[in-house]
DNA sequence: CAAATAATGTTTACAGCGACAACATGAGCG
DNA sequence: CGCTCATGTTGTCGCTGTAAACATTATTTG
């Protein structure tokens, strides 16, 4: 369920000083406390006492905070990306496009935290090494509304399809996720707001 | 320029003990400092020091950390409400509504930290005796929604067409703070998107 | 297989933070 | 003038992130 799928090697704390894992534990439980309180409120202390090893052994695995949380919102978006993959499976075009934008949207309801964190941009996170590309929600997003523009469309056009589709879904996500929108049910919303027919597609 | 506008009548630091209106010195300091940090980094210490007290002389104004929060989150919501109504001016129906939508973003863009803030709903921010009426930004855009949707528009189509409109200039705004729209002006990008055309408003 | 080396985890320590309690100051009212 | 209470201060606590020095084990190498 975690880090990068693996197996985990680890014969988990065999007896004693070495953990056997260190770094997966790390991520794990990091997800696991991000569940219940926000990037803010989690503590490399609390994830620690969690796993049960001394405080200052994150510092083995990385630099600092900032960079847990990095490989954490990484984790986050490929599972984000996995999900909006799974939920356009087997469809295409228009209800290609209106799966993965539901699938975004209950993401973000279902993992608020991890899911602010994405979208927080913590310096390390605008590396240009970083998993900006290929697996990115934006990314998914903009193969399916290639498909969906139309052969004649220029890439002006479908740039600018992309950037509302994109802005419509994560705008509601992070609206909804602000208690903005006062308590009506989100699946209902996700249909209202992602109808195809709402983006000018060409 | 800041706080209640109200010309602050202070001696503010007659010569001692007293400030004289450290509400409102809270209040201006902690905006002036959100704007050169997000408001995790913010300190309560750092804005005493910055005034020139002692650190704990905030608690006689607001019973902890979040209230301030609070209380600087509200100052930005109404700050964002002046601007688009002044966007808005002299403008209607569509016009006034795609401007409102240029202001928002607008103003996301040149206050990252305080806008944030805004949509960050610490648990203050949700009391019902809270601004969330009149003054704020999606009550404004409801109303200009509202004279665009057309006579014989439903209230549920009123609805998702605010709902839609709202999402859609909220996500811009988010997208381009958290860095995920790569290098583009941010004002070409604002007329892209918040076309009113974009919007399915009947 | 044994010794050197590198990787990994621990202990100790420090400064900065939010917050509470006890105390100091002085403004406003009788 | 003197009381009272709002406002600001000092001292302290437990928490945090993180650096330095040390301990233990895995891994490589002679």
């Amino acid at each position: 369920m975690s880090a990068n799928d693996n197996t985990v090697n680890i014969r988990s704390n065999k007896g004693g000083y070495h953990h056997g894992d260190l770094r997966s534990a790390l991520i794990e439980t990091g997800l696991k406390l991000l569940e219940q309180g926000s990037a803010e409120t989690l503590s490399l202390r609390e994830i620690a006492r969690e796993i049960g090893v001394s405080a200052t052994s994150i510092y083995r695995h990385f630099p600092d905070k900032d960079a847990l949380l990095a490989a954490l919102a990484a984790e986050g978006m490929a599972k984000l990306a996995r999900e909006q993959k799974a939920a356009a499976k087997g469809k295409d075009g228009k209800e290609a496009f209106a799966e993965m934008g539901r699938a975004y949207v209950r993401f973000a309801v279902r993992n608020p935290a991890l899911f602010r964190l994405i979208y927080t941009s913590l310096p390390s996170a605008a590396d240009p090494n970083c998993v900006n590309q290929e697996e990115s929600p934006g990314w998914l997003l903009r193969q399916s509304i290639a498909g969906l523009a139309g052969e004649k469309a220029t890439a002006a056009q479908k740039r600018a399809a992309l950037l509302r589709a994109w802005s419509l879904v994560h705008g509601l996500s992070m609206l909804i996720l602000s208690g903005q929108i006062a308590g009506t049910d989100a699946d209902k919303l996700i249909d209202e707001v992602v109808s195809v027919d709402s983006l000018k597609l060409r």
